[in-house]
RNA sequence: GCCUGAGUAGCUCAGUGGCAGAGCACUCGUUUCAUAAGCGAGAGUGCGUGAGUUCAAUCCUCACCUCAGGCACCA
């Protein structure tokens, strides 16, 4: 049995999930799901960030206290969980004791790559932030603020990035570390060309406001958050802890292990967090699985435009599966996507409610009135199984571009409308000739219904309970429709 | 500014050195097993711009334009 450890970014929670949000775990839901399908062993792992300073400024502004505002904030992302079905294994908060233990750990076991140097910047009191000269206004000032940042010297500590660039190269180079899509590849072999350099991996704990983890052996550092943030994913299993069988068994074998992870971030995933694992003693992720990021009408999500799509009122609107589906087909896996209304709409009428609610239903309906739905053995002729079996293998061989594979897969619902169509079974009166058509419909749609159950839970139950089939033999009842037409006045 | 990628029908995209494609949307026809769903037909003439290579370019080369991404401490 393959062994197979899955993750999502965990979030940045100064604020609440938005439709962006809801898409990578899905995504990662979906590879997670697939994997169990097809009899791996899955750990998926999601989470929240929670020692960022940027929480700490958050809290501020709303006048709470930072504890307040990120356990408020961390129910509203774990929310997700719930609203579409996901199926995380664990969920790591990176406030958690076994967080800060196995970070401080990860930190120990980096020791020897570990310097400290001073390190001095334009620093606006205002923001608490450094500033490059780039991000300044023409005058030099404070963007926000409009004052003049201070020249601040902080003693912090540094990370030698340089030693393992070499490493880093060969694994990407050899795949070995698979960067998905390939095209990010080359992206970053030429920025590790460019030449690396050491990284800060903290920052003083009075500027963190005392938030966050501290540098073991020096409470007056923090750990800075990137080197934190990314730990999650082995303190999650365990790693630094007395019980260090799952991050034995996920992470230290020969398992598959994958980060979905926004493309933004692609960075700190194939160079900072591959050199600290490098300088740890430990393995490697095998592939980071980079999404593109959503628009909303052409344009960025944002506050101020007022377009932020709330993936929770987006579900109670239309269902989980309603809205999985259209973030999983209507966006490239891989690439960026736009949200409308709009869209969503058309996706959801022809695609769901008269393409494969549709079929289900008609299938079901003729079945039932035929009079022959009781106790159906089915047997489906040779072109039928040759035709799943086709799109079965494009299945396994193309998974991971996931919108694909859902086209695929309504292939078989379109040829399923046209062969009803071609052969009129209700027009028929001789029950052999009924049976074989019932046989290949019945068939085909339990394989959609398998196929489909990775992307849409729900709905693949909803199926095969219609269905009702054991050993081949199907007692089918029709229900409710999976997919109501959505009706605009 | 530098590097990479992309620019094809209303929309989303596939594709090839030799008469330009799919899905959705649209129009017409048709059917009733079905969620006014399905099926068939049709219209759309479009390969960013300019030049070059070639018997022949949307596909190759060069320049340019537009867009996206990357160019280190931003979850």
């Amino acid at each position: 049995m393959k062994k197979v450890f899955i993750s999502t970014a965990i979030d940045y929670v100064n604020g609440a999930p938005h439709i962006g949000h809801a898409l990578e775990k899905i995504q990662a839901d979906v590879l997670a799901r697939y994997h169990r399908t097809m009899g791996d062993e899955v750990f998926f792992l999601s989470g929240t960030d929670e020692n960022s300073l940027k929480n700490v400024q958050s809290a501020e502004k709303a006048g709470i206290s930072t504890k307040e505002l990120v356990e408020e904030n961390f129910q509203k992302f774990y929310a997700m969980k719930k609203a579409l079905n996901l199926s995380f294994d664990d969920f790591i908060r990176t406030t958690e004791e076994r967080h800060f233990i196995g970070a401080q750990k990860l930190w120990q076991a980096c020791e020897k790559d570990i310097y400290k140097k001073k390190y001095s910047g334009l620093y606006c009191v205002g923001c608490e932030e450094f500033y490059k000269k780039e991000e300044l206004t023409e005058d030099g000032l404070c963007p926000e603020h409009q004052t003049k940042p201070e020249l601040v010297e902080e003693e912090n500590y540094f990370f030698k990035l340089t030693k393992y660039a070499e490493k880093i190269k060969k694994a990407i180079e050899s795949d070995e570390l698979k960067i998905i899509p390939e095209s990010r590849k080359n992206e970053f072999l030429s920025f590790i060309n460019s030449g690396l350099q050491d990284f800060c991996i903290s920052r003083s704990a009075e500027r963190a406001k005392g938030w966050g983890i501290d540098v073991p052996g020096d409470p007056s550092q923090k750990i800075w958050v990137w080197f934190d943030a990314l730990a999650n994913y082995i303190t999650a299993l365990g790693f630094g802890s007395k019980e260090e069988s799952k991050f034995q068994e996920f992470w230290q074998s020969e398992a598959t292990k994958l980060h979905a992870i926004g493309k933004g971030v692609t960075r700190f995933h194939v160079i900072y967090w591959p050199a600290m694992l490098l300088s740890a003693g430990l393995k490697l992720p095998t592939a980071i699985f980079s999404h593109g990021y959503l628009t909303v009408d052409g344009q960025k999500m944002s506050k101020s435009i007022g377009n932020v799509i709330d993936p929770f009122s987006l579900v109670e609107k239309y269902g989980t599966d309603a809205v999985r589906y259209f973030l999983l087909r209507e966006i490239p896996a891989l690439g960026d996507g736009d949200f409308t209304f709009e869209k969503f709409e058309k996706r959801y009428n022809s695609d769901l409610a008269s393409g494969l609610g549709n079929l289900f239903a008609r299938t079901l309906a003729m079945v039932e009135k035929s009079g022959l739905g009781q106790d159906f053995e089915v047997s489906p002729n040779e072109y039928t199984q040759k035709e799943v079996e086709t799109v079965k293998k494009d299945y396994r061989n193309n998974f991971i571009n996931l919108n694909e594979t859902l086209a695929e897969i309504w292939k078989l619902i379109s040829a399923s409308d046209k062969y009803i169509e071609e052969e009129k079974p209700w027009t028929l009166t001789n029950e052999k000739e009924q049976k074989e058509i019932f046989s290949n419909l019945l068939y085909v749609l339990k394989n959609i219904a398998e196929m489909l159950s990775p992307f849409l839970p729900e709905t693949a139950e909803k199926i095969l309970f219609g269905l009702n089939e054991k050993n081949g033999i199907y007692n089918p009842k029709k229900g409710e429709p999976l997919f109501p037409r959505i009706e605009n006045d």
